[in-house]
DNA sequence: TTTCAACACGAAAACGTTTTCGACCTACAA
DNA sequence: TTGTAGGTCGAAAACGTTTTCGTGTTGAAA
């Protein structure tokens, strides 16, 4: 076993200073030839590579982008970090990934200790519970230390700083409107409870969509989802209950789980009910029937995200800049779930 | 904007030595109750936090797991990291994640870079390309170096270090001997290339299940797939020139592919076709009909990983221990798409 | 011979900790 | 008065870098 070799060992072996090392592999000109490849030579023989933690303590600056989501087993945020990861990587950065499992405590935990010292920015989309209490004192605190934060998806107009979104309520909105252009009238919508962000402009969007060509709301029709592991028994309700046409479910698995429930029910899809979905992602692509849904680009907006984390990183002149919000275009996917054709 | 405070700012607004700051901070006996109580009270006030980056350079250690993965967007390794990222929190260590998007070189080149200094030990799977160059200098210098490597899922013989498995080429054959069982014989296989150390198994399985009931290997019976995103239409001359009465695929996309191919044929699954996968992720579970398929508990599998890795990295005595390969149970989760009872 | 520039290198500080050791002071016993 | 013990604290080293500045040597010009 051989230990990584610092710079002193070498300085010890060949009989010159730690600088006069460093300084030949950094290939300055104070050194001679000589003592140059001298130094290179024995560096390469023994691979050494220079101590990250060191140079991190040194420069003050880590090279690693801190990612803090809800969750992983999620078919959506694992393409975020997917593009993330692969603009961070390009830029030569690390990426340190931490899950709040929807808890506030641990986003805050978690936040604490990336924030001292083991990352130069934040990537971070909010959990539930977070979204819930509408606590954000742990994110504005490391904002305040001059510490940069994007925050995607799951945002809040309560802190300010660079954000990477889509319109939900305009993809839902439109989503909607798809299904009225079709002759739908009887549009259910799967919802999750409102203190979710997006869940909530999704909602708005329906509604939206619903009012502007003059459809009722009925309340009956819509179902707030608190727990999406026990979806079942509420879309079954809903399905069985109301003489629906269509379906507006605010994320692949309420989308599918609608459209299991309706084939179980004796429902044909799209034939008796139409469903549109949101987020296309695995679920919605090998459902069968496949399922029309909004498309909503996991990799664009973690490409996004790490670009704007990294140029503020990087900007020299700091604080200069004002924070930016972009938007990440969606798009309808259509699919079997729906009729063909309109 | 307030920058963090360190043990010197501390100190020298405190007229006193950076050593008695540090000391009032840790509770040493050796300071007056007078001084400690004046220290964290101006501590908390600066809502003092040691610099972890300064004690991982005074510690040699970084509390940090490195994880080196194909691919996050692939619902089993994304359960693997929520499974490490869960012991680690408990134990206090992060984990920073490194693509290795199937590609040799990003595998060389992320290790490298971890190696120096970020992490105390590694947690990977091995990408594609490594399996098929059986090129693993990179893992065992750097476990030469005395860094600690976990490897899980895909293996490899030629490296000695901790491993988590499962028991690919029994899931198989006793997959395999449920649908011998159930009555079929003329049972299809679509694996993956044999490079791919569990798809290798897994075709032992297959193989050493239909011998072991007599029943012969038509080689047209089986087909090897080396790009996963193109696998249709190879399946589609599987199902449509074989006249198969089931199929044992090697993955969830091989295996709803084939059923989807198989609905698009006319054929009724499970009645014409009975169809059982590997990996029981989100695919099996929403596909329609839903998928009989080998669980392989991904949580389970990074626990137990990060479970050896810490232990090795805290253990005292180092290097004594023997590399132990832990084997996670598998077992069969009975779906819709083979037939009910047996 | 003196002076000065150029060259080659080393010492030391800095990043933020922890920890060992030594030093100082006080009080008390001999 | 002297010696010693205990109680407080500070200096300094260490982790591994980079970089600034200083220093010594050499050779050539004056």
């Amino acid at each position: 076993m051989k230990r990584k070799v610092t710079l002193k060992q070498i300085a010890k072996e060949l009989d010159v200073s730690i600088s006069t090392v460093s300084k030949s592999l950094r290939d300055s000109p104070e050194i001679s030839e000589d003592t140059r490849q001298k130094v290179q030579a024995f560096a390469k023989l023994y691979n050494y590579k220079p101590n990250l933690i060191a140079l991190s303590l040194k420069n003050k600056k880590t090279k690693t982008i801190g990612i803090i989501i809800p969750e992983i087993v999620h078919h959506f945020f694992a393409t975020v970090i997917s593009g993330i990861e692969h603009i961070a990587n390009e830029r030569g950065y690390n990426v340190i990934v931490c899950l709040s499992d929807e808890s506030f405590d641990k986003e805050v935990i978690n936040m604490e200790m990336l924030a001292n010292g083991s990352i130069d920015g934040f990537i971070m989309s909010l959990s539930k519970e977070t979204q819930l209490k509408k606590d954000f004192h742990h994110i504005s605190e490391v904002i305040n230390q001059g510490m940069p934060v994007v925050m995607f998806d799951r945002v809040t107009n309560d802190i300010l700083c660079d954000k990477v979104i889509i319109d939900d309520s305009l993809a839902a909105y439109q989503a909607v409107q798809d299904l009225i252009n079709n002759g739908f009238e009887k549009i259910g919508l799967i919802t999750t409870v409102d203190y979710v962000s997006v869940g909530k402009l999704r909602t708005e969007g329906y509604l939206k969509a619903l009012k502007s060509s003059g459809i009722v709301v009925e309340e009956n029709r819509i179902v707030k989802i608190e727990d999406i592991d026990n979806c079942a028994d509420q879309i079954e309700k809903l399905i069985a209950t109301q003489s629906l046409d269509s379906i507006f479910a605010v994320n692949e698995l309420f989308a599918v789980t609608a459209i299991k429930t309706a084939k179980k029910l004796g429902l044909k899809v799209p034939e008796d009910l139409a469903v549109i979905g949101f987020t296309d992602g695995i679920i919605s692509t090998y459902s069968s029937p496949s399922i029309t849904t909004v498309s909503q680009n996991g990799i664009k907006m973690g490409n996004k995200a790490a670009q704007m984390l990294i140029e503020r990183l990087e900007a020299e002149d700091e604080e200069d800049e004002q924070y930016k919000t972009e938007v990440i275009e969606t798009h309808l996917v259509l699919r079997e779930s729906t009729p063909p054709l309109q």
